[in-house]
DNA sequence: GTGAAAGCGCTAACAC
DNA sequence: GTGTTAGCGCTTTCAC
């Protein structure tokens, strides 16, 4: 264990008391003794006893929050959150859970717990300028946050927990020619909704050459992440081309796209990958409407998220990267 | 927050010293106070406080046993443990590290553990009687084990984290399939030396013709987990099977397989799916000469077994499963 | 057999 | 400005 408070103020000659205010930055120490004490801290590198503080602090409160919009991913990224908050339960912090349903819901969300006094934020950010906005209002009122899912803005978060979708888009790739055998054609079902999805689609369209060059992108098609808008979009896709053998799903909107394969009766003949894994993947998976579905760990992703967020409110503990990635998990229906 | 033990004693009229011997069934309380205060202690379903009993352990120690026998899987099991070590490293709980060289060596430094006051076990036990008696024996001694990798005798253990070898085998007669496109030859490499071994490969031979009715076994070959013998057998395997199209490995001894398929001018020719994720296996699906591995994900079993112990040793918190599994990741090259 | 008291390290309210 | 005091919930020692 590392030297206590108290052995800090029996060096410094002073009540414990005083080395607590230098502490804590509050007023009522002189400078000479504010100054001497300082050094003191420094030099023996004192570090409070987090099982002490906590102790005291089963009358107040700790509370973070935990800022999840109501998209597909927000179940498996609160159930990450809860599964480590068990692990720091006796420290008993308070985690209160808030579910915008949009992004001007979120921002507003953000802007209230600038006022709350909570001690850290959790959020998987909606890619907005509103919400870039109140993530920097949150950090010029120091309070820490870790972004989750989905990155915004570098300057205004501790850390970004999330899936490397150059890693994603590749791995798609790799699966693409398994499936087929090395040669085929391929239609993308992709949306420019989201940076990543972009990003991911990318990374696929340059490795696929590389890894299948006999694979052949036959059409990419826009579904703006809306159900019904990628039912008709997959149907026409279908039908121009209807030499394909495979469906690459970089985007939301899966069971719809589904739909429409069914409703072609192409189901099981046509291969499709997607990406994530909620219950309805699940679902196609186990059936073989789906070949296989890369998921990117979002409980794990929720997790960690928790996890940098503790480490910071009771250990005074920085993240050492600047953001981390998650596994890219393959999913066939024998190991869903 | 619970009921405190302060509260219990007021409630039932007595210093809260006397209400601790009762907890802990230590002398020096009459009969009558011991009934009355146990059933208060029921009633209102009293939880000690961790932090608070943390905090007083810290002059004393509390220690808990990691024995990691010297297999390919102990560095990452380690790994794991230390993890999770991080997160309750605030009840400073000192962890001892062993690692014995085989089975009679772990059979002795399990019961040299019953002596020595250690508070919890977790335990890659090498399948051996001797070892098995020494588990019996901790047991006995009341000390807490949590198995981890692989399993030996349910009475004796608390839980069990590890692999599923169901689908695991399941697993890689799914990518079989897909490797070969549906139809070729086979050659199993196998061994006898263990359970699971024999149950992942048993899994894959009955699981094949009904995933991939095309394609069949060869030929299998036991190598013993000996490295000079698995390289010969591989190399006399390859001979009487010149049409062989994939190798599937279900055991040890990975780069001295690898390395007979090399000497035989079939590296990158011949695919080849083996289990784990050390570093030369890594190195070898990243070189292409390993099409894909099934990673039981070690490191994930050191944390949970690690995690199941503190829960144990500070909670009293008793696993809800006899055994958990971890997941089976499907790995190329490009998501390793 | 029972209770009183001190102490783990830190925080907060209140005297001086 | 500074020190005193009490208290978070539990364990342990020692006196009665």
């Amino acid at each position: 264990m590392g030297i206590t408070l108290q052995q800090i103020a029996d060096l410094a000659g002073v009540h414990k008391s005083t080395v607590d205010k230098v502490i804590h930055n509050r007023p009522g120490v002189s400078d000479a003794k504010r100054q001497m004490i300082r050094k003191l801290l420094e030099e023996h590198g004192y570090e409070s006893n987090p099982l002490a503080k906590a102790l005291n602090y089963q009358k107040n409160k700790f509370t973070a929050a935990v800022v999840l919009p109501s998209v597909d991913a927000a179940p498996a990224l609160k159930v990450g959150t809860e599964l480590l908050q068990q692990d720091f339960r006796s420290f008993n912090i308070e985690v209160q859970y808030y579910e915008p349903g949009n992004a001007a819901e979120e921002a507003e969300c953000l802007r209230a717990l600038c006022g709350q006094n909570v001690a850290g934020v959790v959020v998987n950010p909606i890619e907005d300028h509103a919400v870039a906005d109140a993530l920097k209002k949150l950090s010029d009122a120091h309070i820490p946050v870790i972004t989750v899912n989905s990155d915004i803005d570098e300057s205004a978060r501790l850390c970004f927990v999330g899936q490397d979708m150059e890693q994603s888009g590749k791995t798609a790739a790799r699966l693409i020619g398994l499936l087929l055998d090395g040669h085929g054609e391929v239609g993308i079902i992709s949306s420019r909704a989201m940076h990543a999805v972009i990003q991911r689609r990318h990374a696929f369209e340059s490795y696929l050459p590389e890894c299948s060059p006999e694979v052949r992108i036959a059409e990419a098609v826009d579904i703006q992440e809306q159900p019904e808008y990628a039912y008709q979009q997959t149907a026409a896709l279908l039908e121009r081309n209807p030499s394909l053998h495979a469906l690459f799903i970089t985007c939301g909107c899966v069971p719809d796209v589904c739909r429409a394969v069914r409703d072609k009766g192409l189901a099981g003949k046509l291969k499709i990958i997607c990406y994530e894994r909620y219950p309805a993947i699940t679902e196609l998976v186990e059936s073989g409407e789906i070949s296989c579905t890369i998921s990117g760990e979002l409980e794990e992703q929720g997790r960690l998220a928790m996890r940098l967020l503790f480490e910071y409110m009771i250990y005074d503990h920085i993240p050492e990267q600047d953001q981390v990635y998650t596994k890219n998990e393959i999913l066939f229906r024998e190991n869903i």
